[in-house]
DNA sequence: ACAAAACTACCTAGTAGTAGGTAGTATAAA
DNA sequence: TTTATACTACCTACTACTAGGTAGTTTTGT
């Protein structure tokens, strides 16, 4: 019940800076949304960036908590990987990304206190690939050519840029899925259907 | 001779969008860099539409000019896709990204003509790549597993992702190198020091 | 003299943010 | 149990400033 009005303001800010970016949305636009004056908005959240960093806190947290739900119920690294990349179609077809790769796209816009969190959300999330590509190579569900580390990197470069260009696409999530499908192929194929 | 101040404000307007975005940048910013006043810049380009429009544009006969040079100086497949990634490194040390991935993140700002710009960028430079990987093959260079089209989306998507990732590491560049040169590494062995 | 390219001076609409006030509710003191 | 105080969550009305864009005028180069 309590914090009800600022959980709102957050919904709202992040589907339109998953979907704009940082510089296009405002104030005014959350007001309009969801009915309250762009005054109260300030009452909740006195500055956009203060905004906009408790955006960032939460969209980790909650991702944070998705890869723990992945780890806990999917039995192989192959079902958790092939899992994992289903999260970044999350919202696709509404033309959001991901919140923090529209926001490193805005990054020299940011302050320091925001562009810490983004590199922390990124940071955190490739640590996490790295351990279940290390999981995957252990169990011999795949091999890793380079390091654990470094294929992390390439993977999530990758799964950014294919939200990026499935954009431009006429059906996003089959572009997405089109690329990301032939780029796990490898990893995936020992179970691939 | 001509045109001289049109092509600056051009360039001045493409470094900022890059390293930017559409939404965070202004005539009044353009005005302050090259010591004219607002109006002046409103004389070469009426709407700032017009000015992005027109920097795609040339944004795209510029990247075709390169890619061509790429294709006619150097000699082998392999060479020619090392040239072709090192295109995307330009900028990055001043965290500028791809004018047009960095428009596709400002997308669902963009009217429909600056977007089919964008959306041609894209198609050309996929087809361009494809060509070049299908060279490849024939002179067996590499093996593509998957077909050429699908593989030359799957390496555009990750050059844009490593762009963009490369902005939150301390050195842009070594992270864009160490990300596109492990993913580089299959189709690059045969020649790779 | 003429046209291109710049200027001054403005407009409207929108930006983030603030000042001050008001219901309603919870807490504490008499 | 009443009364004083304080807090939450909103409001209206404003500030100072920036956005893109325009009208009319002056300067500059040929």
């Amino acid at each position: 019940m309590k914090q009800k009005t600022a959980q709102q303001i957050l919904d709202v800010a992040q589907s339109m800076v998953r979907n704009r970016g940082y510089s296009a949305f405002s104030y005014a636009d959350i007001s309009k949304e969801i009915g309250i004056r762009k005054a109260s908005i300030h009452y909740h959240f006195p500055s956009k960036d203060d905004l906009v960093k408790e955006l960032v806190k939460r969209y980790q947290k909650n991702f944070a908590r998705k890869c723990l739900e992945i780890e806990q119920q999917q039995t192989t690294p192959q079902a958790q990987l092939r899992e994992f990349v289903n999260l970044y179609r999350d919202g696709l077809q509404d033309n959001k990304i991901c919140l923090c790769g529209m926001l490193t796209a805005d990054l020299t816009v940011l302050n320091s206190e925001i562009q810490a969190e983004i590199r922390s959300f990124f940071s955190v999330t490739e640590s996490w690939l790295a351990r279940l590509l290390h999981r995957g190579c252990e169990t011999e569900a795949w091999q890793c050519s380079k390091s654990v580390e470094v294929e992390a990197k390439m993977l999530l470069s990758m799964l950014q840029g294919a939200q990026l260009l499935a954009r431009v696409a006429e059906d996003s999530s089959a572009a997405f899925d089109q690329i990301t499908g032939a780029c796990l192929e490898g990893k995936l194929s020992a179970i691939s259907d």
